[in-house]
DNA sequence: ATATATAATCAGTTTTATTGATTATTTTAA
DNA sequence: TTAAAATAATCAATAAAACTGATTATATAT
């Protein structure tokens, strides 16, 4: 292309932006996650099941946007990898509830700490007053 | 899940405000191109197409971060259409030059209309001093 | 002239997610 | 209490999107 920056018009508009900052974070992730050996719906997972202890299949299809079907795959690959491990439900049988195990927490401290770098990597040209303000109005927008 | 809400931690990183802001601005936006019946895919193109007019295959795929082939495929989709259309290029007869019929013109200005139309109901809680700021602070981080 | 490079194309494959049917279990309602 | 309806997880088949590697046509460089 000619001129490979961005146009004015693309440049103007809130929906280019964000999808184009949006994905600046993800490439990062993903670099960062694959050198642990993870992909990011693998890690989506973990997240969701490191604050909701003994979750069922469904209510992580439910927070991370996929549905069932997909879910028994993604737990099948993280039980692969004994990141989690999945118990019956003494109370409703028809349900598993999903743990970390302990490799999984340590991979979750690892995400987290992946998270942070690439916060204040990126975030890196922001004040400290900007950043509070983005994340403000990134919360009002949700 | 007992909490639908989003927890404290994730409202906490901007990794995951990101995700969810970008991703409720595609939803809106794919329900929208849904009617006038363009995958976001198309719009992509077409956005492209519109502001680099003669444009090649390849040029308009490092733009959207397509690959080669990829591009062939979504180019046909867009002829078959008839919103664009392909002409050799004089001077390197390997090149394809990409321009936008009339249909396609039209067609973009209706993709113009919607992302205005999603941007002020998403953004709408905020105020012009914040949308300022918003867009101020996007394209630092870009 | 010959070798190298590049844009577009094609066939085949991979990845990710979906649909629809099935099993096991629980809940509802007659 | 038991028969019907509902639900969580699973499986096989399929779909959608993108990629890999080989091929063709053309252009550039030595």
């Amino acid at each position: 292309m000619d001129n490979m920056a961005f146009s004015n018009e693309l440049l103007n508009s809130y929906v280019f932006l964000l999808k184009n900052v949006s994905e600046k974070f993800d490439e990062m992730y993903e670099i960062h996650l694959n050198e642990i050996g993870l992909k990011s719906r693998h890690a989506e997972v973990i997240l969701v099941v490191n604050s909701n202890s003994g979750i069922s299949q469904k209510d992580i299809g439910t927070a991370v946007k996929k549905d069932r079907t997909t879910m028994v795959k993604i737990i099948d690959e993280l039980e692969a990898m004994k990141l989690i491990t999945r118990k019956t439900d003494t109370k409703d049988r028809r349900f598993f509830n999903i743990y970390l195990t302990e490799n999984g927490e340590e991979l979750y401290k690892k995400i987290f700490e992946i998270k942070q770098i690439i916060e204040s990597t990126l975030l890196a040209p922001l004040s400290d007053m900007e950043k509070i303000q983005f994340k403000k109005t990134l919360i009002k927008i949700l």
